[in-house]
DNA sequence: ACACTGACCACTG
DNA sequence: CCAGTGGCCAGTG
């Protein structure tokens, strides 16, 4: 099989535990593309299809639920996320830092 | 085959 | 402090 970028991408994406969160720069940097973080987006957005990907566990640098207006209605990522135990207020994830999962610092 | 675009991020002036 | 720009991959018209 062919490792591709968006393959890569979705493996990592996989891979978030419950109840935590990561964003599309800390997955980029992970692959040694620390550049390409909105292909890490686009690479969710061809995602969405594929159920098993939890695309709604990550987020942009600053918490927000960037992505929310790509689920199947807006409000879903933030459910989503609050069935996790992930609060969410005015579109940011609370307490961003504590719910923080760096694939470098777990995945090794 | 070419140009454009997209769920981002960090650096510069 | 705010605005602009470069980097990077794959899909679409």
């Amino acid at each position: 099989m062919k490792s591709s970028f968006f393959e890569d991408v979705y493996e990592v994406t996989r891979l978030i535990p419950v109840g935590r969160v990561t964003s599309y720069g800390a997955i980029a940097n992970y692959l040694g593309l620390k550049s390409s973080a909105r292909m890490v987006g686009y690479a969710l957005n061809s995602a969405h299809i594929d159920k098993t990907i939890p695309a709604h566990r990550v987020v942009n640098r600053n918490g927000l639920l960037s992505g929310k207006f790509h689920f199947e209605y807006p409000e879903q990522m933030e459910e989503l996320l609050a069935q996790e135990g992930i609060l969410v207020q005015d579109d940011k994830i609370i307490d961003f830092k504590g719910k923080f999962w760096d694939p470098q610092i777990d995945l090794i």
